[in-house]
DNA sequence: TGTTAGCACTCTATAAGGTTGAGTGCTAAC
DNA sequence: GTTAGCACTCAACCTTATAGAGTGCTAACA
């Protein structure tokens, strides 16, 4: 069967409609609904037809019909334009932020979250070789010494450790020379056993203390791993009656809680990136469990060359694809100049 | 009317049963229950007094009871007794994070929400006068200048500001030197016009650089106060019917998520805090509104002399709080090591 | 005088039946 | 190809009946 004019036109207002109500759509409603002037016994024809070619479903008979993962599909591929939307207040709050990025995104997600009114989540940009920038150690009392590292991106760690002995000056000077040669542009796999252990031969009496910054170093680092999701908005997913009875509520809130789930959301959906842009995961298609009946929206932004981070949007099938889509877009633009101008 | 020892046995079997099953208790469960060896009819005369004296409610007419925020309040005042507790993993878990008290914290969290089913959160201890104790300039690169901030209980804060010129070595060696000399020891509310017109006189021509630093300082220790407050296990609310509607569950976690209302659990239980220990709040009880089906258990932790962070578990009124007061408690004991050995 | 058995009463929760209304599929006429 | 009309279906809702848990009260008992 051919999907022709008129049978789109059909499709699209029922899930228009499905998106506004959240119940499912009879041939009368559309009838009134569109302007095709056509009575509800066609519409019901034509519904009929859309049903067995799989974009639309019956819930149970003799009730209207709500849109299939196909028909949704077909929705987002096709039928998405451009809308203009007032984010001009977004776009002065986000550049107050442009200096702390982790603010930034934390802010990002909040922002969307409140203006989509579905659950957010971004992602920290993931710089596939994390090299260091800079390595700063000082003295702050007699037993404790900090250690700063900068790697690629600004991303500043730090972690205070403990040391035996009172340590002079000269010697912390010397450890930061140290450091700073050895390590200043190796990225963290390529601090091997053999640059350990060159780095404490030349430590000589104080090899001790130099495994214990690299572990220092090593720990700092790795922590950013695990924390680089923030999300927000995660209870609007209760405003949405078909998400919210307990079971489902539960288990993705908790989803939203732990975060750990979502890195696979990044992940998996990071193959996609070489086209890179706004994706759209319906029901089913989406990469995490707890997911199944929700819709994903999610976008790439770029930080500088080759780093990249993702920012997603959770929300019931019945997504406002549009106002998200293009909620997205320009955001991504908003995000694109502000890094941009830091560079 | 006397509360005597039947009556409060009475009691403690109905608040006991409740506790387990969530459902009104009857008086032949009672009867059965407890080791009185009383018929029902007997326990349905000391309930109906029980009720008069306003420890337990009917839901309605034929029902079984229910405590009353007063019978609650008995129990957890006068029944209370210490718990052993198999929480040695707790104690491992928690030493091998000692060193990053963000961290600690937030590990902290999780795990009472894990051990006891409830939601929990941490603030990180208040620092009433942060003193700066160490600051740290250093040049990234060509335009980057990293401040790192220590301040009292070793927290650790940075921020990265932009030059507009190139610094020589010597001129940020200086400037470290500047800042560290007027600024070690002060707290922030000592840092007034006065001591910021002094350094800019010696800033001489940095004076404009030296603003910058101060104001980096500024948002990077101002940042501290909002971020304060770790939360676990918020999901567990939806374990409780009572307490997952969707009206109160929407709310309640949303407090979780927002975070911004837990504050005024701190401020508004610190003035109890002169008796420190663990305090427990009921339904109406607690500070804040979304709470107010809930109850609360608060305890406060002391990390040095004087200053303090606090634990809260919320749950519903059916808590069982002999087992969170016990496991606070022994918390408690363990958090006083970790930092004692700490320092 | 405290305790208990027994009974009538109350009220929720659950199930069963009846009704309504939205929606469909099909057919026959336009 | 479109439409009006009709019989049919089924979830949602209301009503009613029933079961069972629990109470309060009274009278008898130790």
């Amino acid at each position: 069967m051919q999907l022709d004019d008129r049978k789109l036109k059909i499709l699209q207002a029922i899930i228009r409609n499905y998106l506004e109500t959240g119940e499912p759509v009879g041939s009368r409603t559309i009838s009134k609904y569109t302007d095709l002037n056509l009575s509800s016994a066609t519409i019901r024809n034509e519904m009929s037809d859309l049903e067995e070619m799989g974009y639309i479903v019956q819930p149970h008979t003799s009730a209207g019909r709500i849109p299939s993962d196909k028909g949704y599909r077909l929705y987002v591929d096709t039928m998405l334009e451009e809308r203009v939307q007032e984010i001009d207040n977004m776009k002065e709050q986000l550049e107050s932020k442009a200096d702390r990025i982790e603010l930034l995104l934390q802010h990002v997600a909040k922002l969307l979250a409140v203006n989509t009114n579905y659950a957010t989540m971004v992602t920290r940009p993931q710089y596939k070789h994390k090299k260091v920038k800079f390595i700063q150690l000082s003295e702050v009392d007699e037993s404790s010494l900090l250690t700063v590292i900068v790697i690629e991106g600004n991303i500043v760690k730090n972690k205070i450790i403990t040391v035996r002995e009172l340590l002079d000056r000269e010697t912390v000077l010397k450890l930061n020379i140290l450091m700073n040669t050895f390590l200043t542009g190796l990225d963290l796999t390529e601090i091997n056993m053999a640059v350990i252990q060159k780095m404490k031969e030349q430590a000589g009496e104080y090899a001790g203390l130099v495994g214990d910054l690299l572990n220092a170093i090593g720990e700092a680092v790795a922590e950013e791993d695990d924390l680089g999701i923030y999300t927000s908005g995660a209870t609007n997913i209760l405003k949405y009656p078909e998400l919210s009875d307990r079971e489902k509520a539960s288990e993705l809130l908790y989803t939203f809680e732990e975060k750990k789930q979502l890195t696979r959301l990044i992940n998996d959906t990071a193959e996609d990136a070489n086209d890179r842009g706004i994706q759209v995961y319906i029901g089913a298609e989406t990469p995490v469990e707890s997911m199944k009946d929700c819709s994903l929206v999610t976008a790439t932004y770029e930080i500088e060359e080759g780093v990249y981070g993702k920012i997603g949007i959770v929300g019931p099938k019945r997504m406002d694809y549009e106002k998200v889509v293009s909620t997205l877009q320009t955001l991504m633009v908003e995000l694109d100049e502000i890094f941009k101008r830091k560079t």
